[in-house]
DNA sequence: TACGATACGGAGGGCCCCGCCATTTAGCAA
DNA sequence: TTGCTAAATGGCGGGGCCCTCCGTATCGTA
């Protein structure tokens, strides 16, 4: 594996291409034999690019992926870190709610091969660290709670809404409750 | 359709038995004909006793929705009309994130035939209704709550906790933090 | 006991995931 | 240009699962 044929490119980039639509057309669980057919290729060669599913989605989010980790980078030095934090979670619920099966790939992230931790939830992780610390320094965010706890709870709220008439509207709507609290002390 | 003869009601126990075992040790997604290889009936029974794997999940988690159920009627009266509502949404916590395709059960419900409103949510649903009035009525609960928003969150958090090393502990820990509020407004 | 209605289960089709290996093809060197 | 080699491909077969159909076995009753 010197430098990877231009062929080899040329299919890898055809196949992400294709399962892009098909992701988006039929969640997390588009069948990869499709996704070949319709790429014009052999299921052997989808699977020699991407080694099982999990590679496919993450390689499909990625994009998404860089871009909420920009948009964490540029809320960094916000004034208000609450508003900030508040605000990226708001960003990742949109992406993941908009992208069928982005939240089934945060999911089975981290967990499935025993040291691959996956590359989704890793990188979002380290990106929002900075706006969480920022945020707890001001007292906005209740003890003990870790980015990887922020991303789980969006990542269950979208899974959840799935299937509701408005996905987006209504897993904003929980993040809200769940960020402000549903019954919260007095 | 008379009264349903013997052997099939033989056949639906025998069945119904075999797929608490499986679900339990293989999720939502165990195999219809597995069960059926297992329990000495064909494939085609199964499915006649059960229609789709959703009937099938239904039945086998019927007896812990009833639980449920009951320990919601248990709790009606409580003076802490707030503790009693997180007491319950504990308990179901409990209770989904032991039995492994709960969630998914729950998740699916009421969305996927147009009118056939899945009994599982449903009988939730208006079981922990009067604990959320009592609570709402007690200024306890963020207004604009819903009882099916409660048990949306409690099923997004159990449905993503579900592939941790300890699922329960990490799904109450997390329900605590969406009823105290992650980012509680000061 | 004999006869319907009821319930059963095996067979077959469709789709999918996976691994193997003979064949093609890109890229380099003579 | 022409070979040559390693990389890349894709068709094929195996194994599963889901689903439907239909001939057959069984139950319950007359």
């Amino acid at each position: 594996m010197t430098v990877q044929r231009a062929d080899a490119r040329r299919n890898y980039a055809r196949i992400l291409a294709v399962a892009e639509e098909e992701v988006a057309a039929h969640g997390a669980d588009a069948s990869l034999e499709q996704i070949a057919r319709t790429a014009g290729v052999g299921s052997a060669t989808v699977r020699r690019h991407f080694p099982g599913r999990r590679a496919l989605l993450e390689a499909v989010f990625s994009e998404r992926i860089e871009a909420l980790c920009a948009r964490a980078a540029e809320l960094a030095g916000a004034a208000d870190a609450r508003a900030a934090l508040l605000d990226w979670l708001g960003a990742l619920t949109t992406y993941a709610a908009s992208a069928r099966g982005m939240a089934d790939a945060l999911v089975q992230d981290g967990m499935d091969d025993p040291e691959h931790v996956n590359a989704c939830s890793a990188k979002l992780t380290g990106a929002a660290d900075p706006l969480l610390r920022h945020a707890t320094r001001a007292g906005a965010v209740a003890p003990g709670v870790t980015t990887a706890d922020l991303i789980t709870l969006v990542t269950g709220i979208v899974l959840v809404t799935e299937h509701h008439p408005d996905p987006a509207a209504e897993a904003h709507r929980l993040l809200g409750l769940t960020m402000e609290g549903v019954s919260p002390r007095r």
